[in-house]
RNA sequence: GGGGCCGUAGCUUAGCAUGGUUGGAGCAUCCGGCUGAUAACCGGAAGGUCGUCGGUUCAAAUCCGAUCGGCCCCA
């Protein structure tokens, strides 16, 4: 006896083993084996190998920070990497390098240590010492390392993490020294005073792009504020959300060309815009109307006399930049704190008033030691107490805030060193016309929009671990900045032995200078870690001091993805190293991904602690069901993830695929099919086979297009196709006993379409298309084979229409028994299908057997004139007659009755409208109503009709109970757990006289059915009493032995 | 304030570029059926103001404008 259920399948060992399958397969586990498997056998290396030689598609790995949790978003792009990458290789191109990369400097890691160390300023890192500091950091970058290795290899990301390019590398420094230093001559590295955005807390700028994802919606002080005009009655009003910049208050601008007023308000005056003025004191008195231009050089009282001062200033002057859509129309103008600001003060030629130290606190005046946003409230109350506050509320607003340690951030004057990348523009945006971006509209929508306005680079960061600014100055203005760690020994003092390229060591080395000798000083800045990962394309392979021909090959990139953040990270950054060091585009295709959304819909978020670990759901699901999942969405749409969501897809994908495949299997099993290439004689077959060629072309198609959800979508259709129409068709062939030329043909059909198709779904699936193809073929990897090509020959697409109609047709004949009330394991005795369609009539003459099956039917009629089969009746519709005939309309109704409906409804189809004596009716006001005649049910879908016989004879009725018997046993045969070869006694009860007759006339239908032998004396055995359409019947049965 | 994307059934979504039968699916619900692949499958029902308003057109989910809501980005 054959076993049935086997839930432990041991894969590897056995992978070939004929076990009988069961569909109940354990994912996870099977999935852990194909790794296990692949690791021991190195298919990866293999495959690498295998094309070495072939044309290159080269890929750079956007590198994560390894000092976070993987979460569902890097699963995301990690999955959607491999699938690109995977179809590649199977295509035969050489991935190169493949191999992973790690982004190691920057402030985050500096974050953790300082967490870990419970310290929380650069005071006290001095004095922790920066060596020993760095020495943290570089340990704490691979803190989540095995996380990440782990996660990789789960969702099956095949890459080389081995040779993974490390940012904080010696070589790595080297190869972005060399950029810097070929951007420094370029003349476009320079140091700047300028107004930057700064984290009082990390006591650094920022860069436009970390600013740009730091965005929040905050809650501030939104105040009115009085300034006192000088010998004049009158206020400028003024609004701000900084109270603590008032203190620094040089100036008030005003747009020279936009209208103010002077009001008289609650009995006092106040200059500001007329617009404003009519939303904010609508009921004021207007005393004055007058252009900015008219206040200019107006003189006032300095708001808070608290911070000594000297210089020309406190007056009124002109701003382009104000305007009438927040505020008053008069801006408070603080040099130290706004861009504008300080551009003013320049202008004017006066000096900025800066109270507020490195750490956002003030060094001055009453709220001295106080960080800025705390003393807003004092502030505001010190404004009240002295009458110059006008109105004072809170705002929502959006606010940039550090990206990393979520201190509010601060506009702040600093010395800082830039890339001048608004020099380039022009080169970005031609480059960018090089770019396959998808979606397309980042092109030119976020993407390029963010290039029109590229804003210099704010490269110097005044902190610890990150790559050091390869700037020395000497005391007569020389510079040096080296461009390899040659050039900078050669003009150093003995280098120590246990020299890198980090703080401190590049402080603490003696250089001198090359023009005069002179001792040189670094200028103790550490860069933009995004400048760091801007440089991977030649940084990876420690370009230009090795491996130019590497690089060559590689350059540029034919493919990378990333999420949307990138658009101003990453690929933004790649975009401005490289348009300024190679002089090009860096990347070809960019495929940008959504962002992984969390129950709620909201984006997940580190900080928020909400972020999902995708590890436990592919433990409970698999890999599979995670990726295909995910390559079932458009790549670019924000999308939410849950069990069932994934779960829900897997069913109706892997887990479908793998029943049809156990089905095949366990049949072939017990033929001892083994495959050979012998003739494919069924259409059915040969159907499937089109089927199958139409998708490899299709899944092509759409992959290199990186439409990866379309191509997603073809293999879900094939899976349906295969197992609810092909498998569920072909069943029955293969319960003969014979090995038939039916049942070959099957099996080999079924044997190319498990191969094939295990490769087509290799990229998506790897783990189950890896187990099916092994089991099936016995070969070391599906991931070794080349992609499947169409047989334009295999496919055609006349028998993919036929099928369809035939499909049609079936469908039509069950909703006929339905409306009939005749359930289809009752026969019947005809059914008649009316087309006009020639040739579908062929196809349905060719496959009545099939119809005579699915629909449990004894003869199949195909016809062309549905007229001897209704009756078609007409009458008219009120709603839309009415209002022609008023009330004549009776008449015409019965005019119309008389005439012959058939040709009524010709005239109509021919023409549109129908002409009857004076009138005309629009077609929609006749209602043709088609009736079936005699004992007939109708179905039916536009010119196609399907009619069933309801009439249900004696013999018709005894079959169907026959069916109903055999249906009974076969239940009780699965509750014994039988194997389908078992063979069994059988003995049946019932007093009902019809169940008698059926025992007499079907007797041996119900034998061969069932694999019994009717047993009147059988005794024991199990036993059931059913209830058959209100007969009560007893049935028995035995195995036998 | 500006830019981009999105809004279709309870949920996940196709269709929109190139306007044209009755807006397709899947899940969930209900009714019925089938079953020697079986936590599968088939038929049917119910469920849609295609976010809203307006315009263009013989015809709009689709094109245009406005507006509301969500997300992302910029200032």
């Amino acid at each position: 006896m054959i076993k049935t259920l086997f839930y432990d399948i041991i894969y590897l060992e056995n992978i070939m083993a004929e076990e009988t399958f069961n569909p109940k397969i354990d994912f996870p586990k099977m999935e852990r084996e194909i790794m296990e498997y692949w690791e021991k056998e190195k298919i990866f290396q293999e495959l690498r190998n295998k094309n070495e030689k072939n044309e290159i598609f080269s890929f750079l790995e956007g590198p994560p920070t390894a000092n976070g949790h993987p979460h569902f978003g890097h699963a995301l792009t990690r999955a959607t990497k491999d699938v690109v990458l995977r179809f590649n290789a199977m295509n035969g191109k050489n991935i190169f390098p493949w191999i992973g990369g790690w982004d190691c400097h920057g402030l985050p890691v500096e974050l953790e240590v300082e967490k870990m160390l419970k310290i929380n300023s650069k005071k006290e890192i001095e004095k922790y010492g920066i060596k020993e500091f760095n020495a943290l950091c570089k340990e704490s970058v691979f803190k989540y390392k095995k996380e990440w290795e782990e996660m990789t290899k789960r969702i099956g990301f095949w890459i080389d993490l081995e040779n993974a390019y490390v940012t904080m590398s010696n070589s790595y420094i080297e190869s972005v020294w060399w950029a810097l230093s070929k951007i420094w001559n370029m003349g476009l590295l320079e140091k700047s005073f300028k107004i930057v955005p700064y984290c009082p807390r990390c006591g650094t700028p920022l860069s436009s792009h970390e600013v740009a994802q730091g965005y929040k919606e905050t809650e501030d002080p939104s105040i009115y504020v009085k300034f006192k005009v000088k010998d004049e009655d009158a206020y400028f009003l003024v609004w701000t959300t900084t109270p603590w910049t008032l203190p620094s208050n040089l100036f008030l601008a005003v747009n020279e060309n936009i209208d103010y007023v002077l009001v008289n308000y609650n009995n006092e005056k106040y200059y500001l815009s007329n617009e404003v003025s009519k939303k904010l004191m609508p009921d004021a008195e207007i005393v004055k109307i007058l252009k900015g231009k008219d206040l200019l050089n107006k003189r006032y009282e300095r708001i808070i006399d608290a911070i000594p001062y000297d210089g020309n200033v406190f007056y009124v002057v002109s701003g382009d930049f104000v305007s009438i859509d927040e505020g008053t129309g008069i801006v408070h103008i603080a040099p130290a704190f706004g861009s504008d600001d300080f551009e003013i003060a320049r202008r004017l030629n006066v000096k900025i008033l800066n109270p507020v130290d490195r750490e956002g606190k003030f060094t001055d005046g009453p709220w001295k030691g106080k960080f800025v946003k705390e003393a807003d409230k004092e502030i505001i109350s010190y404004l009240k107490k002295e009458n110059k506050l006008f109105k004072s509320e809170r705002i929502k607003h959006v606010y940039p805030f550090c990206w990393r340690c979520g201190t509010p951030l601060l506009y702040y004057p600093l010395d800082t060193w830039y890339i001048k990348v608004s020099n380039i523009r022009e080169k970005l945006i031609e480059n960018n016309e090089k770019i396959n971006w998808i979606p397309d509209h980042l092109k030119h929508g976020r993407f390029g929009n963010f290039l029109l306005e590229a804003k210099d680079w704010a490269l110097s960061r005044d902190r610890y671990w990150g790559t050091p600014l390869p700037v020395w100055k000497c005391k007569n203005g020389h510079t040096f900045v080296p461009s390899s760690f040659k050039e900078l020994f050669q003009h150093s003092e003995k280098v120590p032995d246990d020299f890198e390229p980090h703080r401190p060591w590049v402080d603490e080395l003696v250089v001198k200078c090359p023009v005069c000798n002179e001792k040189m000083e670094r200028e103790n800045f550490v860069i933009d870690g995004w400048f760091d990962s801007g440089s991977a394309p030649f940084a990876q392979f420690h370009y230009p001091f090795e491996n130019k021909d590497k690089f060559e090959k590689f350059y540029p990139v034919e493919f990378i993805t990333e999420a949307i953040d990138q658009t101003r990270g990453w690929f933004y950054t790649l975009h401005v190293v490289n348009s300024l060091i190679n002089n090009s585009n860096s990347y070809k295709n960019v495929l940008t991904l959504g962002f992984v959304l969390n129950e709620r819909g909201e984006k997940m978020s580190k900080s928020k602690g909400d972020a999902v670990d995708p590890m436990p759901i592919m433990d409970n699901l698999g890999a599979d069901a995670l990726r295909v999942y995910i390559f079932s969405l458009p790549p670019w749409k924000d999308r939410r993830v849950s069990s069932t969501l994934i779960k829900e897809y897997r069913s109706r994908t892997i887990e479908t695929l793998w029943n049809s495949y156990v089905f095949f299997k366990n049949n072939a099993k017990l033929d001892n099919f083994h495959y050979d290439e012998g003739e494919i004689t069924e259409s059915l077959d040969k159907w499937i086979i089109s089927k199958l060629n139409s998708t490899i072309k299709c899944v092509r198609n759409y992959m290199e297009k990186l439409e990866i959800n379309r191509a997603m979508e073809c293999n879900e259709k094939f899976i349906n196709d295969l197992s609810n129409w092909y498998i569920r068709r072909s069943r029955r062939r293969f319960w003969e006993e014979k090995l038939t030329q039916e049942k070959m043909s099957g099996y080999r059909t079924m044997y190319i379409v498990f191969r094939d198709f295990s490769k087509i779904l290799a990229p998506f699936a790897p783990f189950i298309s890896e187990y099916i193809f092994r089991n099936l073929t016995g070969e070391k990897s599906v991931h070794l084979q080349d992609y499947p090509k169409e047989n334009e020959s295999l496919i055609n697409l006349s028998l993919e229409n036929d099928m369809q109609s035939l499909i049609n047709v079936v469908e039509l004949g069950r909703r006929a028994r339905q409306v009939a009330n005749i359930k289809t394991r009752q026969p019947i005795e005809k059914i008649y299908v009316i087309t006009k369609d020639e040739k579908l009539k062929n196809v349905l003459e060719e496959h009545k057997d099939i119809i005579i099956e699915e629909l449990n039917v004894k003869e199949v009629f195909i016809e062309n004139d549905i007229n001897k089969f209704v009756k078609v009746s007409i009458k008219l519709d009120p709603k839309v007659v009415g209002p022609i005939f008023k009330n004549e309309i009776k008449g015409y109704s019965e005019y119309l009755m008389s005439l012959d409906p058939l040709e009524l409804r010709n005239r109509i189809k021919e023409s549109g409208t129908l002409k009857i004596l004076d009138a005309e009716i629009p077609s929609n006001g006749i209602i043709f109503t088609e009736e079936p005649i005699d004992d007939l049910e109708l179905a039916k879908d536009n010119d196609l009709y399907v009619l069933i016989t309801k009439k249900i004879d004696k013999n018709l009725l005894l079959e169907g109970l026959a069916r109903e018997l055999v249906r009974r046993i076969q239940i009780m045969r699965k509750e014994l757990d039988l194997a389908y070869a078992d063979r069994i006694e059988l003995k049946i009860e019932s007093i009902d006289p019809n169940i008698e007759l059926v025992l007499k006339n079907n007797k041996d239908y119900i034998e061969k059915e069932t694999l019994s032998i009717f047993n009147e004396d059988l005794n024991e055995g199990y036993s059931k009493e059913w209830d058959i359409q209100d007969r009560v019947v007893k049935i028995t049965i035995r195995v036998l032995k």
